[in-house]
DNA sequence: CCACTATACATGCATATACATATATCACCA
DNA sequence: TGGTGATATATGTATATGCATGTATAGTGG
């Protein structure tokens, strides 16, 4: 059988959420990293220092379920934490190891983002990410 | 900080599948069930029988998951499976409770679907409906 | 009927998700 | 300065997710 059009636009974006996130972890695979992971890393390389509750914010992920994936990538030695000024707050950055894993993943996420769009050529991928984007904003908070 | 608008295409869509989910669990609480079992439930009540596979199928979820779920929805006595011809294969049905569950659902998952509506005004949905849906064919499987 | 392969579902493991709640720290004010 | 409410993060619990693998049954060629 196939999959079906769900009149719910929930169950909808859930559907392309599995498929996609199956095709990235997929692709990803080699690196060891999956695409959760990966977001974090490449968000973290870009902006040292971000708090747990900032990368929360940037990503639109609930701060308790991002502790628990920081925990893990810590325990993997790609992130170290530090405390701040405000002692509540844990600085998270980049190490080395993960600055390496995350280059290793770079490429394949390349290779995902470009089979993505080849598997999706009769999308408008421009008008999807902006009502995505969208959704993000209006819906989320 | 607000979040922000990430280049992957798979990063976007876990981003928008977080916080609409959280939009419509939030307000189909009162019922009990969650959307992911929403979605199982109304599925059953309009095919009666359905396999898990062709469940998957339909859901676009792999089988794995399904089964977890099904065994919550199950030991919760709102479905029940029977054994077809195919003795492997398990045939699935809602059960009274398991019906009565589903019309409390029912207007809340229709509220939820009306303030999505209202919060993404400045979105076209059929567009983004009919692209959310060529992803999970083009991209699933 | 008997291997052998394919299919349907289940299980072990690991990660992802988030609500309710706990704890530590901060900010402010009397 | 000491109390009080707010904030940042962590933890308990439950569900969601899927890969690798296991098990039972079906189908098929001899």
């Amino acid at each position: 059988m196939k999959p079906i059009r769900l009149p719910c636009y929930c169950g909808s974006l859930r559907q392309a959420s599995r498929v996609v996130t199956q095709l990235y972890d997929q692709m990803l695979k080699p690196s060891g990293v999956k695409i959760t992971q990966f977001s974090i890393l490449k968000l973290l390389a870009a902006c040292p220092d971000l708090t747990t509750g900032g990368m929360a914010d940037a990503l639109a992920m609930d701060s308790t379920t991002l502790t628990r994936t920081l925990k893990i990538l810590q325990e993997n030695r790609w992130i170290e934490a530090a405390t701040g000024t405000d002692r509540r707050q844990r600085c998270w950055r980049i190490t080395a190891d993960g600055l390496q894993r995350l280059q290793h993943a770079e490429p394949l996420w390349e290779g995902a983002q470009k089979e993505f769009t080849r598997l999706a050529d009769d999308v408008d991928l421009d008008s999807l990410t902006r009502s995505v984007f969208l959704l993000v904003q209006k819906v989320g908070g």
